[in-house]
DNA sequence: CTCGGCGTTGACGTTAACGTAAATCACCGA
DNA sequence: TCGGTGATTTACGTTAACGTCAACGCCGAG
């Protein structure tokens, strides 16, 4: 058994968060720095739990769709004010959920367009494929 | 008539191409410094054709999918070369295409996450609202 | 002729998102 | 006790993608 009682919660370095993701604790201190992140403490070392964890997997799944980390801070805000937000807050919050359901949508309409130049181009390379002479194999 | 003889192609001013795609002036200039764009000259002012402006089309929903100047500047230049590139230069073509395909496949799963996760924030924000109780309409 | 408007070329400034390096601290095992 | 391993703070550096500004050219209307 590693753990018995009452099962004490798991936690995380900040080296093994960065491995577990592949930033480096430069980009995760950063993080923190910019407001996505409230590690724990234990002397001064941080303690990460599995909050954290999540936060960081958002923020990096938010930064590859093309958000700031401004932007994806003011969700994670809003969001941990949740249960008890005022309602202006929470008028907030659905504005700023429809703005990024719509850059989904755009996005998905450019992903749909680039995959037609992508097949496209694929094909006319293959067509130069094709007629190119010097292709006796040896 | 505006044309007669061969009908002469579509040219667009700087600010025109610029208008049509809300972007500044100065942002066109720095894509063909980048090997993005090569308009014609008539003395020193910048004639654009529609090739110019389909690249820049291109090269800005690039852009909102994430990739660097430097990715797209690499696919154009391939594609240029295209009917008669070399085998090394279609194979790498080749490469890079499948690159973005991987990326945008990638991108389509965050998507689908990201809503999920939308989808999951928005139900909480509609409970708080509920359970807000200074909610009678005066 | 000259004036306003658009265009051009430098050149330096700016912002976001980290990278990098130096100095310091803390614990752990030989 | 010492030396390594990993953490922390502070601070300056870097890159991409433009913004901003100055100084100048060209040209058509008045």
């Amino acid at each position: 058994m590693t753990s018995d009682s009452t099962s004490l919660p798991r936690t995380y370095s900040i080296s093994e968060l960065a491995r577990m993701f592949e930033v480096t604790p430069r980009t995760i201190r950063f993080y923190e720095q910019e407001g996505l992140l409230e590690p724990q403490r234990r002397g001064q070392m941080r303690i990460y739990l599995d909050k954290d964890r999540v936060r960081l997997k958002l923020t990096l799944r938010g930064k590859r769709l093309g958000f700031s980390l401004a932007e994806i801070r003011e969700v994670i805000e809003l969001y941990d004010a949740l249960p008890d937000g005022n309602a202006r807050q929470l008028q907030r919050l659905l504005e700023l959920l429809a703005e990024k359901r719509a850059n989904l949508q755009r996005q998905e309409e450019d992903i749909r367009l680039m995959r037609k130049e992508l097949d496209d181009v694929e094909g006319r390379c293959r067509e130069a494929l094709e007629a190119l002479p010097e292709n006796s194999e040896d």
